[in-house]
RNA sequence: GGCGAGGUAGCUCAGCUGGUUAGAGCGCAUGAUUCAUAAUCAUGAGGUCGGCGGUUCAAGCCCGCCUCUCGCUACCA
């Protein structure tokens, strides 16, 4: 660290519209800890900045769901998963949010110092707004009918029916959902960040020097900078946010993503008046902990915010982590298929450490991983209960036993003494080099097995025995036993800090600084320790088995809610349905159409012509399958041109529960053109 | 389809700039042991390193094609 003085942990901010999930923890938090954890033992300077995102449309929806304000969604999550994270012992040095004034001033700041220099470009679009309620409409706002499947309720950004993405101008009969009135498209003006313009120097900067990063973050960069970087909206039309900080702007926000990290920036101004030191100092050493979500946001767009800004440091390293599945199957906070930390916290009281320890031995560092409650069960039970805990238990339960819980003194070391105490060291260094590097998961490992040493030389030594031929001996062997456990305190600490706060307990040690991991003579002779108490206990069957009923229950329920059809659409006379003329048809040729993952092109016999037709099924149905099929073809759609093939015409298809379609064919042949009523 | 990341023992993962018999933890088998929450320690079995081809004296590691998983993106008349 010959560079820097000091070091500044960001953690990604939790939206808060849920509380925090295994998934956050394993990716962000967990790992962020324990660096920051290890830098403070070692007497770094180091600070771990957190917060609660609070602002972007999400929260405004559900506040409206709720009937309620956002702040009260915020109010509440914010609370949530800040009290979770304490619990945890997540050691934040400050838990900010965007909703506080020190945040609003700072965004405020920083966006008027990007404005008045320049380095925004303004730009004027069309956008609905809402006459009545006088304002502009997020795209979550405007229902109408899906322009794809005819779905009435379809949203401004997507269509919950058939699941295309759309825009706000592409549904028919849009309505506000404020009024309830058709909204009016009205122009707007709002800022750009030029992140094309920051391309030559993010190239320079990350890939040429970056190199050491990890493999899925470089990739990931170099491949959006390759893919060319286009301005981005810096503002929006929202009355949730930081208020556009210039004249003539009522009714605009920031943009969510660019208040986001400013976050970062505000919570350590609430933290300390030194603020500035850890962000503009080239001294100071920012690292950003995120998933594998957010590394456009943290290695592209806020660097080039910082950049423009001009007087920040950007980060030196972004070591984000892939995504942790549960039970094998995606962690979803609105399918609840999660395990939520602050359910974990009052199911598993004392158990944060094995939490914290699962999750680490398990982190989605180079992959996505998988959390299983038998997992979770086998390494409490076989790595912190039977090596850890076991042998923490082994060497004080002999030390009350023979000498009433007082250190003995060691006598002259014997070579394998003297070995057992120098892997100590070693230990250290891989370690210090596992966590240097941020393989979190190795050096937990390499943590875990000065426990490991200590169970071989128990095993070795036999002081069970020894102690009938050879007493003298055995308080040489008690001696090195204690100074390894005492030892453990000090390696652990930064992946077990109740745990080893615990074991200290049992020792009557106090706290002590990383350099000292490494001393044959952490208790003195004459020491007297306490009498042990189980550092870890076992985990039963039943308690795994009460989790996986549980999810057992979330999977049935979740079954439950998508097997519930949609409500039938409106009344609609004869006379609607009779404009649609609808032919069966037998297709004649099939191929799939080149570069795309979903679209077939058919020619189809109507009885009236041939015709093609383009359609998004070849997900489910190979080209050659369907050749001589006869299928419900819409023959009056007006035609529409799809990767460069006009298409004239409609499959009629079915869409199962789980998203798969299956084609609507007549039961028996009929002739081509035959009419579908 | 494009781009990125991954596919190594039953499971979870290491394998540095290519170099002798491919490693760890857990699980499994056998043995030792009883201080300890039947915990521990030792030994062993188990791998065509996703598939095919190529470069090389030599490839898990480099190149090409294919395949599967995950993510971003295009796309669903």
């Amino acid at each position: 660290m010959s560079k820097f003085k000091r070091t500044l942990i960001t953690t990604a901010l939790p939206y808060a519209n849920g509380p925090i999930h295994i998934g956050h923890l394993a990716g962000v938090y967990v790992p962020a800890d324990i660096y920051a954890r290890y830098l403070r033992l070692k007497k770094e300077d180091v600070i771990m900045i957190g917060g609660s995102d609070e602002h972007g449309v999400p929260i405004t929806i559900k506040a409206k769901n709720e009937g309620v304000t956002p702040q009260d969604i915020v109010d509440r999550y914010h609370e949530i998963i800040k009290e979770s994270f304490q619990k945890l012992g997540i050691s934040f040095d400050v838990y900010s949010r965007t909703s506080s004034e020190i945040h609003h001033e700072t965004a405020s700041e920083f966006f008027r110092k990007l404005y008045e220099t320049g380095k925004l470009i303004e730009k004027t679009s069309e956008q609905y707004f809402d006459e009545e309620n006088k304002q502009f409409l997020a795209d979550r706002y405007i229902i109408g009918t899906c322009p794809k499947c005819g779905f009435e309720k379809a949203y401004g950004d997507q269509c919950e029916s058939c699941g295309t993405s759309l825009s706000p101008t592409e549904l028919i009969n849009p309505t506000s959902t404020l009024s309830g009135n058709q909204p009016v498209l009205k122009e707007t003006k709002h800022w750009y960040l030029p992140l094309d313009q920051y391309e030559p120097w993010l190239r320079e900067w990350i890939l040429e020097g970056h190199k050491e990063w990890k493999p899925n973050v470089y990739g990931q960069v170099k491949s959006w900078i390759d893919g060319g970087l286009q301005p981005r909206a810096v503002t929006r039309d929202l009355d949730w946010g930081v208020p556009v900080p210039v004249e003539g702007t009522e009714g605009k926000v920031l943009y969510v993503w660019f208040d986001a990290p400013i976050g970062y920036i505000s919570a350590t101004k609430e933290l300390t008046p030194e603020w500035e030191t850890y962000w503009k100092d080239p001294e100071t050493r920012m690292l950003h902990f995120i998933g594998k979500d957010n590394i456009v946001f943290h290695c592209i767009i806020f660097p080039a915010m910082l950049k423009a800004e001009g007087t920040y440091n950007v980060p030196e390293n972004v070591p984000a982590n892939e995504f942790l599945n549960l039970e094998n199957d995606k962690i979803s906070t609105s399918r609840n298929w999660a395990v939520w930390l602050h359910e974990y916290l009052e199911e598993f009281p004392g158990k944060e450490d094995v939490l914290k320890y699962v999750l680490t031995a398990n982190a989605p560092e180079t992959k996505d991983n998988d959390f299983t409650w038998k997992d979770f069960q086998a390494r409490n039970n076989n790595e912190l209960v039977a090596v850890l805990g076991n042998f923490v238990n082994r060497a004080l339960v002999l030390t009350q036993k023979y000498y009433e819980g007082v250190v003995p003194a060691a006598g002259e070391l014997s070579d394998f003494d003297k070995e057992t105490l120098a892997s100590i060291s070693t230990i250290k260094a891989d370690v210090e080099k596992s966590l240097d590097n941020f393989r979190i998961r190795e050096a937990l490992k390499n943590a875990m097995d000065l426990a490991r040493l200590g169970n071989k030389y128990l095993a070795d030594e036999e002081p069970w025995k020894v102690i009938k031929t050879d007493p003298e001996r055995v308080k040489t062997i008690l001696n090195v036993c204690l100074q390894v456990t005492a030892n453990l305190t000090i390696c652990l600490e930064p992946f077990l800090p109740f745990s080893m706060d615990k074991l200290r307990g049992f020792l009557n040690l106090e706290k002590m600084d990383w350099e000292r991991l490494g001393d044959a003579a952490l208790l003195p002779v004459g020491h007297k320790v306490n009498t042990p108490e189980l550092l870890f206990e076992k985990i039963e069957d039943s308690v795994i088995e009460t989790q996986l009923q549980k999810l057992e229950n979330t999977k049935k329920a979740n079954e439950m809610a998508t097997a519930k059809a949609a409500p039938a659409k409106e009344n609609i006379e004869f006379d609607d349905f009779a404009k649609m003329d609808v032919r069966a048809g037998t297709v004649i040729e099939c191929e799939k159409v080149a570069k795309t993952k979903k679209l077939l092109k058919l020619t189809i016999d109507t009885g009236i012509d041939k015709r093609t037709v383009v359609s998004g099924i070849a997900e489910y149905y190979q080209p050659e399958d369907l050749i001589g099929k006869q299928v419900s073809i819409l023959v009056n759609l007006a035609p529409k041109s799809l990767k460069g093939i006009e298409s004239q015409g409609m499959i009629l298809c079915a869409e199962n529960a789980d998203g798969t379609l299956s084609i609507v064919s007549p039961d028996k042949k009929v002739k081509n053109g035959s009419e579908i009523r």
